[in-house]
DNA sequence: TCAAATTTAAGTATAAATACTTAGTTTTGT
DNA sequence: ACAAAACTAAGTATTTATACTTAAATTTGA
């Protein structure tokens, strides 16, 4: 491969545009177009056709993985890098079966960044450190290393929460009681009981910390 | 000036790797040394005394504002750039108190980061945009553009929590129970409530969301 | 259009949290 | 060493949440 274009996402001007100054640096790669969400992801790549897009996951609009998911279905050229810059591994088994081809941590060096970003582009997969060979063997049936993008069915909301479900769990997130709830939603506080009541049970949790860890571990909202 | 050497602390090494090559771009501006959390930002400008600390606002072991608070306190010759790389304007204030001498947010743009760069660096204020001309009036009396770090008191938990209260706080906002705590602590269900109530009291607030509002405001945890 | 799913909300019993007070014991600072 | 502060934990009343069930009204999809 000749030159490599890539396509930025990330919410954080200063990320990107440290990402860019970093990575032209090096010769053979060259930021063709940014975005700032999922969304925009999207139409970019749609525009521009990148070889790799190297995508935030916590970003407005459209997270990351959703984005990743979205251009696996649409592109089969397209490779995607995806970073953690907040968290540790939890997003890695969800950026795998979203079509992922990499998966780099915020503790990343510019040597690692970089690396990762030239093995994808051509055609290999790079997940961080000890993750890689694990993950890769329990998840993507032994294909690291080849152009073809693993076809894990990707997995929806396996809960099956219904709209309201999610927006309750959206506001018991944000710690309110069910009183509060019920009055902004308009609703009787019975009635939000129930949901609350429902959407535990639907997620096996009986307390608002493990509701709390299952809604993070499976990006419910 | 000729010549600003700067210090950059940030937990993600990619971000400072990042800002350095985006601000090494232009002449004049010089990383002379790094660091990863709030401790080791404060031996660095020990040794090495730079114009301008540039230092995000979380890190592991120490925080930016902490960090910014001793710096005032050892060197005067030192300017600190508080960096919020995750959330709003929410710092600023704290910020201003520990005696930044500039605040910028996660959005800024290349132009306005070398724009604070250099005005924190020749003596001035740089806080993002709105926020400038309110807080600084409020806040520091009318020393904008003066070489004077504004002496306001550093408050240090204004709500005189004790150590057990903190403890507990801690473990309240990881949403556990009281029962939980108090099996984490060995110590009383009823004493866990205790605990609970008088700092909830202290706090003034009444419910588990205002709470884990309030405590973020004052960096409580 | 018609059954299935969703949303609504009441009833009831139990468990837990809240809002205090009182009070004994331990730790800490001077 | 001795008082103040902090930690411990019980009592009691009230409110809120949990754990269900039942069931009506509304929405939605084939």
């Amino acid at each position: 491969m000749d030159i490599i274009n890539v396509v930025l996402a990330d919410d954080h001007v200063l990320v990107r545009d440290g990402i860019k100054a970093l990575i032209e640096d090096q010769t053979g790669i060259v930021v063709i177009d940014e975005a700032s969400n999922g969304k925009e992801a999207l139409e970019v790549v749609s525009i521009n056709k990148p070889h790799v897009l190297i995508i935030d996951i916590r970003m407005p609009e459209m997270n990351g993985i959703d984005a990743v998911r979205e251009i696996n279905k649409l592109y089969t050229d397209v490779r995607t890098l995806v970073l953690s810059m907040h968290d540790s591994e939890e997003y890695v088994v969800q950026a795998i079966q979203a079509g992922a081809d990499g998966y780099l941590l915020k503790g990343a060096s510019k040597e690692e960044f970089l690396k990762a970003v030239t093995k994808v582009a051509s055609g290999g997969k790079y997940f961080t450190g000890d993750v890689s060979a694990i993950i890769m063997n329990n998840f993507v049936n032994g294909n690291t290393n080849t152009a073809v993008a693993p076809k894990v069915v990707p997995k929806e909301d396996p809960f099956k929460l219904t709209k309201r479900e999610k927006q309750i769990l959206s506001l018991v997130l944000e710690l309110k009681n069910n009183k509060d709830i019920a009055d902004e939603l308009k609703i009787s506080k019975r009635t939000a009981e129930v949901h609350r009541f429902n959407l535990m049970k639907k997620l096996e949790v009986k307390n608002l910390m493990e509701l709390s860890h299952k809604a993070k571990e499976f990006r419910l909202v």
